[in-house]
DNA sequence: AAGTGTGAAGCTATTCACAGCC
DNA sequence: GGCTGTGAATAGCTTCACACTT
């Protein structure tokens, strides 16, 4: 049993046969395929490490250090291209498909998320949602009816999902976890206030509002002992 | 102006006139003291660095690291108070108080964050609603009625506001950032999947769900490409 | 002249290992 | 004997600086 909270403490390789990048690093990647992404979209067709780092909060050498470790995609004395180093990058994230999602737990932020359509325009599709609880059962959400638990293990086949984002109170979220990954998914996002832990092959990304806000008031105290 | 996401990259010093200790050691410090008051509500008196990191996913040393940042909370031989280092830990973190929280952006995510009433049991208290969007001024969610921007900074005085949560689309996100500044406002929970630049003296953090997510597709890719 | 790619240096974080205290 | 607190060692990440390419 592999323990997880928030992604992976070791260097990865990456698909391409390519080089080694910690976790951090992917999400700066992320960053810089949204930032490119925009970039495209108001016709930009070059950049630089230094303009690409200035719209992500990097340093120019952090971006070119992250790229490098994949392969090179740029141009010495003019740039990277825009298009190819998005294409390039989404290789790596594996962002030339799209994945379909099941959402489990129907409550707020479930539901709240079933509603938000920005997912598809990143790649994530969903497809599904689920709940534990009679009471939520056949409402429709976001297009979708909620399923019953029961039903998650044959529509993670049928329709080869993904990822899961569990959206379940704290108490729940272990069993929940478990059925996704029973049913066969080996990405699980978790907004639950609660570890959860899995199995070795399964990813899991912790959303953890509290402990951002917690983050937030630390620094907000420290800042008001320091003026008094 | 100083440019953040999702955290600082320098040590901190502690408020106690204790030592220092980077951003991602605060995050396990709400972490632990989570599990600390979890410990406390099965009646737990006493427990060890080992058994607090096996809970929370990290080592015992990790844990003792951390904690020493700040003064001395255990006992050779024996371990650590529960309901003590609780306490310490919050006093660290700054939960000996509650914060006062307006949400900026009543759409489906802000809403369903209106509705959820777990983060009172965290110390933080929703204390009113904005929106940009005439339609949406005037509804009722959460027990709040979602007010106009134009009175933002006005409530944000009257209620001692400390910390502002942003449910807008990412192109409104740098205004809405703007205008809990100027009311006042210190800190930012950013759900806009866009960066957000504020001066020094304010703290931002991010939660970027398609990053999330991205960064389980990549880990996904990477295990379907070695084992073919 | 401008900007990439990358060794080397510097810095931060984590783990090791153990002295000291209960 | 058990467990904390912490120097020392290790590992990992970021920045520096520059050779090289266009």
């Amino acid at each position: 049993m592999e323990e997880h909270r928030g992604g992976a403490r070791r260097p990865v390789s990456a698909p391409g046969g390519a080089r080694r990048l910690a976790s951090s690093g992917i999400s700066r990647l992320a960053l810089y395929y949204r930032t490119l992404r925009e970039m495209e979209e108001r016709g930009e067709s070059l950049t630089s490490s230094e303009a690409l780092g200035e719209l992500t909060g990097y340093s120019g050498d952090q971006v070119r250090r992250d790229l490098t470790a994949f392969g090179s995609f740029g141009v010495p004395g003019t740039g990277y291209p825009v298009k190819g180093l998005r294409e390039s990058i989404g290789r790596i994230l594996g962002k030339e498909r799209t994945w379909n999602v099941v959402i489990i737990g129907a409550g707020n932020l479930g539901s709240a998320l079933l509603a938000y359509s920005g997912f598809r325009l990143q790649g994530y599709v969903v497809v599904a949602a689920f709940d534990a609880d009679p009471a939520r059962i056949g409402r429709r959400a976001g297009g979708l009816t909620v399923q019953a638990m029961e039903e998650l293990a044959g529509v993670v086949k049928a329709k080869r999902v993904d990822l899961a984002v569990l959206t379940v109170p704290a108490a729940a979220a272990q069993a929940a976890a478990e059925a996704a990954i029973s049913a066969g998914i080996e990405g699980l996002l978790n907004f639950a206030p609660a570890r959860v832990t899995v199995p070795d092959g399964v990813s899991v990304e912790a959303v953890d509002l509290s402990v951002q806000l917690d983050r937030l008031a630390f620094r907000l105290t420290q800042r008001q002992s320091v003026e008094g």
